[in-house]
DNA sequence: GTTCTAACA
DNA sequence: TGTTAGCA
């Protein structure tokens, strides 16, 4: 499919998808006329993207995480250097301390909301998984 | 009509 | 990011 059967599809702008790309995100074929030409996997591909992104990942390590989940599928970790290894030590470090921030963060506004009168119905969205 | 790249707002 | 220009 085109750009513009998978901008429909998965609710991200053609403008955007041309970024995520430029960022190596997503790599699709382009067929003789030039147009990006997207598999049904790209669909996953780029939904799978925006969550790395909407959860705050910077689209550096967006990209680092996508070819992670990619060379999974295939050939079982070929090669990772040490120093590829620290690098990803690091990330996974860097990853922890914000989930233990946004968790106490949650805990906090989860049990105030608790004490409200309102208590049921915003828990009820706050608590559904996303 | 659709997509492409580049660039401006 | 949206939008526009000038092509193919």
């Amino acid at each position: 499919m085109r750009i513009g059967e998978l901008s429909r599809r998965t609710g991200v702008s053609t403008r955007l998808l041309r970024y995520y790309e430029e960022q190596g995100l997503i790599a699709p074929a382009r067929s003789a006329n030039t147009y990006r030409e997207y598999d049904e996997a790209a669909v996953a591909q780029v939904e799978r993207a925006v969550g790395l992104v909407r959860a705050g990942l910077p689209t550096r390590l967006a990209k680092v995480v996508l070819d992670l989940e990619r060379t999974q599928d295939e050939d079982l970790a070929a090669s990772c250097p040490r120093t590829v290894a620290q690098m990803l030590a690091e990330e996974l470090a860097g990853l922890d301390a914000r989930i233990a921030c946004l968790t106490t963060s949650r805990t906090t506004i989860h049990d105030f909301l608790l004490r409200t009168e309102h208590a049921a119905q915003v828990l009820e969205a706050a608590d559904r998984p996303a």
